[in-house]
DNA sequence: ATCCTCCCGGAAAGCGATTTCCAAGTATGC
DNA sequence: GCATACTTGGAAATCGCTTTCCGGGAGGAT
């Protein structure tokens, strides 16, 4: 391999002036010895060993990226905002996917931290439990060695935050379908700890005073959905899914059981991933920018200011096919 | 921060033996210290640092995969087989999106060189044209570094392939469609140089002696299959898009000119994408076991067999109900 | 003309690990 | 009981780059 001093030989001048020119410095180098550099590590086909200049400087170009599944297009969205914001800065993403295993989120985190990553990001909601404590200790370790941290989603680690105002979002929802008549509802809420679950489907009630939809717990994803959707009372007009894969599920469980939709009942459901635009019916949703979430997460993690600072992020209702007035 | 020397220090021993106990080595170290030097480790907080860990052993723990579109679930799918696998052998993934830029996937690779990238993975079907050639330059140059290469695709690079018997698959689809007294086929072919287009393409076309499917090129993505399905030919009963995503662009476009799906025309589509499954009808394709593709890339990538060694798939017709008989 | 800055090139000291040698201690073979 | 081989611990040389510090020359002010 190729290395700085190499160039430097070449070019007849010292490590010292080739590497304020290769690599960047603050210092300027006259334009003759500069030309000379470049032409030798052009013709010697010179590249930078990252892993030299990290333990130089003493900080890297990583940023770590951690999600619960890159299939879901939730999180698949999410990254991609992520890898492109990274890169219009000159950074790299690294991607873990956890499965929803906290031990995974932990161990993630801290090979991060040996990585010297600048900034980790934290996408996907975590659970109000006490695995979140490990966590959070796992983070501050993080944060000791000067790297800095983003969650995407609620404002819970004190740290940079993309807040997505689920509560707002599933309330203007919610409006919106009662405006339409609807009063027999039914949310199919997802595990009753997972905050954004949490939030969305309080967010969803409160906007209905007087009414008391029918709440259906289950995991997170289509079948999760398909699952819960299984267990509606008759006599419900329209079912909210917290997300827009458990809509799927739902809707993939009322197909089987001869239950129309939007005819029989209306579904909605909270994301609009793009993917699924082509559903049929269309999906009610709220829509959520996730590809720039992912990348303000990164732009915040990046930034300069100290403190935390946090970026509120809203949805807007979207009203297809899959909902009917009353 | 905490290095390797404070930890020496701390439970009384050098640092040959601190880095033999906590970084692992060929040589034993004896119980006694070993048990001193890893208390200490636990005490002090000691974190490795990857940067100088990858610089003195002179190999990194990246391996690098670069795809098109992680929002595209094809790509999504192999990421995450990827992820895991890395996983699986203590390696991190770094993933890079180049959006179809033949400049940007370059660069991406130049990048990984820097990184000192124990691997890297290309997913994602290249175009027959010349940027390929300086796209084989450039990996030339990073394996003349040590690393390895992986492609997902069809063979080209002289790398290590997980080559996709496209050819085989739609084949066996045409077959399996002209049993059911289709004989009026169209392909929404993608782009002509696309190589894994033009292969399925031809497999489809090749396994219809006698027959002469209508053509229609266009972009590879959703929008691609919806503005080649506009100009079907009537009288064509059933069609073939080369890749699932396209399939859905041609559904939504089939809906929108009222065309039914099976009733009027039959539709096909290849790679059996998981996150439309719940499309409705459900989409004919061809199975592919994209997760284990990824996962098998990066085995092929980590493996010491010195030769490029070729892992071949094949794809599974799964028949469902947006293909009715004749 | 003198002094003070400012600018730019180079020597050398790290950054935090790994690993090759050495040396000493212990086990083995006869 | 002694020579030989094996272990195991430590000192020190690297790995490739950044950056501080020093020194010499050019330009401006007095």
């Amino acid at each position: 391999m190729v290395t700085l001093e190499d160039v430097a030989r070449h070019a007849g001048v010292s490590l010292a002036t080739a590497s304020r020119v290769l690599n960047g410095s603050a210092r300027q180098v006259g334009a003759g010895l500069r030309a000379k550099v470049e032409q030798a590590a052009a013709e010697l086909g010179y590249r930078t060993n990252v892993a030299a200049q990290t333990l130089a400087r003493g900080a890297g170009n990583v940023i770590g990226l951690v999600v619960h599944d890159l299939v879901d297009p939730y999180f698949a969205a999410i990254a991609d905002g992520a890898v492109k914001a990274a890169d219009d800065h000159g950074m790299v993403v690294m991607v873990g996917t956890t499965h929803r295993d906290p031990v995974r989120e932990i161990a993630y985190v801290s090979s991060l931290g040996a990585q010297r990553a600048r900034a980790v990001i934290l996408a996907g909601s975590r659970m109000d439990d006490p695995s979140a404590a490990a966590l959070r200790t796992e983070l501050d370790r993080y944060r000791a060695g000067g790297g800095r941290v983003a969650v995407i989603g609620q404002d819970l680690l004190g740290a940079d935050t993309v807040a997505v105002a689920n509560r707002a979002g599933a309330a203007a929802l919610a409006e919106a379908l009662h405006a339409m008549g609807h009063r027999e509802f039914a949310v199919l809420a997802g595990p009753p700890r997972l905050i954004t679950a949490a939030e969305r489907c309080e967010g969803f009630i409160g906007a209905l005073p007087g009414l008391s939809p029918q709440i259906v717990h289950g995991p997170f994803d289509r079948d999760g959905g398909y699952g819960a959707a299984l267990s509606i009372d008759p006599g419900v007009t329209c079912v909210f899914a917290v997300n827009d894969v458990m809509a799927v599920g739902a809707l993939a469980a009322f197909r089987d059981r001869g239950i129309r939709v939007p005819d029989d009942v209306s579904l909605a459901g909270f994301d609009d991933i793009a993917t699924l635009r082509d559903l049929v019916p269309a999906l009610t949703t709220v829509r959520l920018p996730l590809a720039a979430m992912g990348a303000r997460a990164v732009e915040l993690a990046l930034s300069e200011d100290a403190g935390p600072s946090v970026v509120h992020v809203e949805g807007e209702v979207v009203i297809r096919e899959s909902v009917r007035a009353r």
